[in-house]
DNA sequence: ATTATTAATTGTCTTTTTGACAATTAATAA
DNA sequence: TTATTAATTGTCAAAAAGACAATTAATAAT
């Protein structure tokens, strides 16, 4: 018979990997790890789920703690449990990926986290398992994002069709037709279009939109076919 | 600053939901608890996570010895870590859904389980929050199923078109058009017609199919829109 | 003032897929 | 030989997808 009182107990944490997009590229925010080991190593943002929080309530706070961010979408991912993950002494995490406007970032001055952007593509060795970790968010990114109208946290609240073009180019690795993209977009009903143009990118200009929060909510369960050729 | 030895620790067990078909009805199998609290209560299978062993390993270990079972499809689905979730002790649980075929399945006796199937739509209260994860497993199962051909899981390695048509039907609880399931059933390729038919059904008789292993591995992480009117 | 330039926006056509719908076939039972 | 039952196959219209290029709205250059 099992009893409660033999079985091993173990550390658990969150790690985070979030996602922002600065208008050209798909990018990760990592921090100097605070503590040994490995200090002073690129890693995720994570930490030990205390007594009195769920995980989700840990990834949260962590969020919150090395971002300043609150209410950021955010997606449990899976358990990363390999007895000896970290060397010092057996810790469980959970991973979660976060999607976040990267201008509304303000980097938090912190004596234990320095916080930094890089390019998914090209960015520093990470400690322990973490690399594994942001691939498997990458392609779980991209699984979700092909299905459900998730990038749109990774936009300003106003943004154009052509930012949101190279966002899903960016995040598929691949190209987009400019004319089906603009006609699937729009075919969802999720975009209402503003008057004002972004004047920034072009002679032209081109239109703002933002979302329809009614119809984004009621839709975020809703299967979209979002790329074409889809093949995860 | 953060130190390891400070942190709390907690149990980390797996729990899984097993679901068959008997070429009627989706079914799930449980079991009835063989430790307090809430002994000889129905309860999804479990187990702690051992101290050389990923949740994942546990959970197959967990499989193993309670149906017989080895190699099963099995995925891990969300943690649960709710702080009370155990009464006794801060537990978290990794869920798993498993698809067995229900044939297989040769009841293991043993002083401290009993398993026993349950139709999905009928089955006894379960402890603590299982209920909960019998619930989300069937909607990722719906997800899931509805996206990767999966579900041949839980048929034999010889099955019929009609068999495959009423599983559909009962994970996705409505009716498919038999025709229009047909067709895209097929036009997968993953099915290789037999020359044997099974009689037991119908005068008639349906052709027995089996999966075309190679196409399937290629295929396992393909989208194939099997459902209609897909809403999850 | 006119023209060149640049990027945003919009449009057409064909092919494929979907969804709605019913007739035919292969066996056994009457 | 006919009735019965379930498996199998077929058609058509609508919708979606995919390939492809012309037009437009602005500014910059002449």
């Amino acid at each position: 018979m099992i009893e409660y009182s033999r079985q091993p107990h173990y550390l658990v944490a969150v790690d985070c990997i979030v996602f922002g997009f600065d208008g050209e590229h798909l990018k990760i925010l990592l921090v100097k790890r605070g503590l040994e080991p490995e200090i002073n190593k690129w890693s995720l943002m994570g930490g030990f789920v205390g007594p009195s929080e769920s995980p989700d309530d840990a990834a949260n706070r962590v969020l919150k703690k090395m971002t300043g961010l609150e209410g950021v979408y955010l997606e449990q991912m899976q358990i990363y449990g390999e007895p000896h993950r970290d060397p010092i002494e057996r810790t469980l995490s959970v991973g979660y990926f976060a999607l976040i406007d990267i201008h509304k970032y303000e980097a938090q001055l912190n004596d234990d986290y320095e916080a930094e952007w890089f390019l998914i593509n090209d960015r520093p060795k990470l400690i322990f398992d973490h690399d594994k970790m942001v691939a498997d968010a990458r392609k779980k990114l991209r699984y979700k994002a092909a299905l459900h109208p998730i990038l749109f946290e990774m936009l300003p609240k106003k943004f154009t069709i052509p930012q949101l073009h190279i966002l899903f180019e960016e995040v598929n690795d691949t190209k987009i037709d400019t004319r089906n993209f603009s006609r699937k977009i729009t075919s969802t009903g999720l975009l209402i279009k503003l008057a004002e143009k972004d004047r920034t990118g072009s002679k032209k200009g081109a239109f703002y939109f933002k979302l329809d929060k009614k119809k984004y909510a009621a839709n975020a369960q809703a299967f979209l076919s979002l790329v074409p050729n889809l093949k995860v």
